[in-house]
DNA sequence: AGTTTATATCTGAATTACAGATAGATGGAT
DNA sequence: ATCCATCTATCTGTAATTCAGATATAAACT
């Protein structure tokens, strides 16, 4: 049955332009490459070489498939590449889990290199709301979580701050609130929150009391976004989420006076104790750790 | 060696959880997969199955080698395809050379259905200047051609009729042409003209004797539309390329008093005598022929 | 406990892959 | 024109492999 050294035979002579040199090169004789060719060509039911000259010649349907079977030789290559990579410990599948809300941006120089460390270990992410993200880790689904801190972790998981996020109330444009040069609490209590979480998680979740007694949940801060551009009321979002509608005039950041109105929240790198990282997600925690404060500044001009 | 038939016992062992049932859906011996898989393990390292149960369950390693896997046997798959499409007598490869300016959008719908009609055929299409066109398809370069019709071609092309390109006069929105209601040859002759075109192929070639006495040549028609944005001049410019900025009002198209201001120029396929056109160019030409007329009226609303 | 169905392993047979040798052919050098 | 080096196809016998069948054993199910 075809075997992937007579695909190498096909490739190696088709760009030596020789027979015998591909044998000699795969230290094997020259009549081994010439009946895998003839047997591949047999199999494929094509003439894959001209051999009316001295030298065979690539016909049109040779050169047709030799990237085919260059395709059948990567993939070997990387089937082994990988094989010997999970071997040695390195799994390979990192599955992390980021917060809606949390840019990916300043993680974008750490992807990178990710992906050239640990060429082998595909990369996924998925971006659960808060309250999804403790039930991924725990059933493995994600091995590793970046999310806005908590005061508390359930037990089981292990957290380490990495960096912050800023958060930043907005409203639309046009709304009353952003007109105020000083917003006060009082003002604040007199329009809709627009909180980017599901009821249930921010009852239960955290330190904050909502500063507005109307208050409406959506799960997803995208969401929560397109309401407030439409008016429906004020919200603390992400910068990263809102930084373009901030710049074209769409939405209008509030000027708190009773607090600094930009909110750095601190991002946690979680993950659970039980399942212990792999040799990739474990670089990737360190280099986590290791990150300068400075990248996760992005497009700072910081009220 | 590595035999492609072991990947298949490795991926059906796999989706079916059992090696019994490959090797039936295989039509071999139970024991032949057993060893076939050992063997994988043993070559490239790792345990892909966790044989503790009385069915095996893939192991990490497993599950992410199973991918590659698969793509090892399709790889498999498309070259033995890809070799009977050719055994046929189906081209491997059909290069289309497209005159710039020409639209492709016209084409797509006809692309789509090549790509599943001549699904291991590998489509290429290069846009060359006029001028290059017919050594394109004389060395082989490319099969099938589509330009705007000439008066005749060199001995040993065929050509066809297959649709229309409209060109359009414009001007920057600012232009002097662009406030006259109507503009006469005496008004073009004032200024200059750019031209899509090389200056030795529009001296030797057509019959256009240019309208105006300032003439600018330029190779590439998103140049001279480049050019006659910013006010250098006018030209007759193809509609598909300046749609956008007719719609943006970035180009005012001109009113020609002494014609139809819209050109409709003829286009042609084109092809030569001795080089055959394989099975899918002979089908891409008769579909291009039997193309209806009304598709190559795009965006239309005809001044 | 008994039955069924699963996997690992062993053995011998059949197939396949390969090295080495041979013959014919090609292209370049003399 | 002749010779030489080198190429490829093919033949032959041997070594390696693949595989089916048989056997042992373990797991799930009745």
């Amino acid at each position: 049955m075809a075997n992937i050294e007579h695909f190498r035979a096909f490739v190696l002579a088709a760009e030596l332009g020789s027979f015998s040199a591909a044998a000699r090169q795969m230290g094997k004789a020259q009549s081994a490459v010439s009946t895998a060719i003839a047997n591949l060509e047999i199999d494929a039911d094509v003439q894959l070489f001209d051999r009316s000259g001295r030298n065979p010649v690539l016909t049109a349907a040779g050169a047709a498939l030799l990237p085919n079977a260059r395709g059948i030789l990567l993939g070997n290559q990387e089937f082994l590449a990988r094989a010997t990579s999970m071997s040695q410990g390195v799994e390979g599948h990192l599955c992390m889990a980021i917060e809606q809300g949390i840019s990916i941006k300043p993680l974008l120089d750490l992807l990178r290199a990710f992906t050239s460390t640990f060429a082998h270990v595909s990369l996924e992410i998925v971006t659960p709301d808060p309250t999804d993200m403790a039930a991924l880790l725990k059933q493995g689904r994600a091995e590793l979580g970046l999310m806005i801190e908590q005061e508390g972790y359930p037990t089981g998981f292990q957290f380490r701050g990495v960096g912050y996020s800023r958060t930043v109330p907005v409203t639309a444009h046009d709304h009353p609130l952003a007109t105020l040069a000083q917003v006060r609490h009082a003002d604040l209590r007199k329009y809709r929150e627009l909180v980017p979480q599901s009821r249930q998680s921010a009852e239960t979740a955290r330190t904050d009391r909502r500063k507005s007694p109307s208050v409406w949940y959506a799960e997803n801060p995208m969401l929560v976004l397109e309401l407030v551009a439409q008016g429906f009321g004020w919200a603390e979002l992400p910068y990263s989420i809102i930084a373009d509608r901030l710049r074209t005039g769409d939405l209008a950041q509030l000027n708190y006076a009773f607090q600094q109105s930009d909110i750095l929240q601190g991002v946690d790198a979680v993950w659970t104790e039980q399942r212990a990282l792999g040799v990739a997600g474990q670089w990737m925690l360190n280099k986590l750790l290791e990150l300068p404060q400075d990248v996760w500044r992005e497009g700072e001009q910081v009220a």
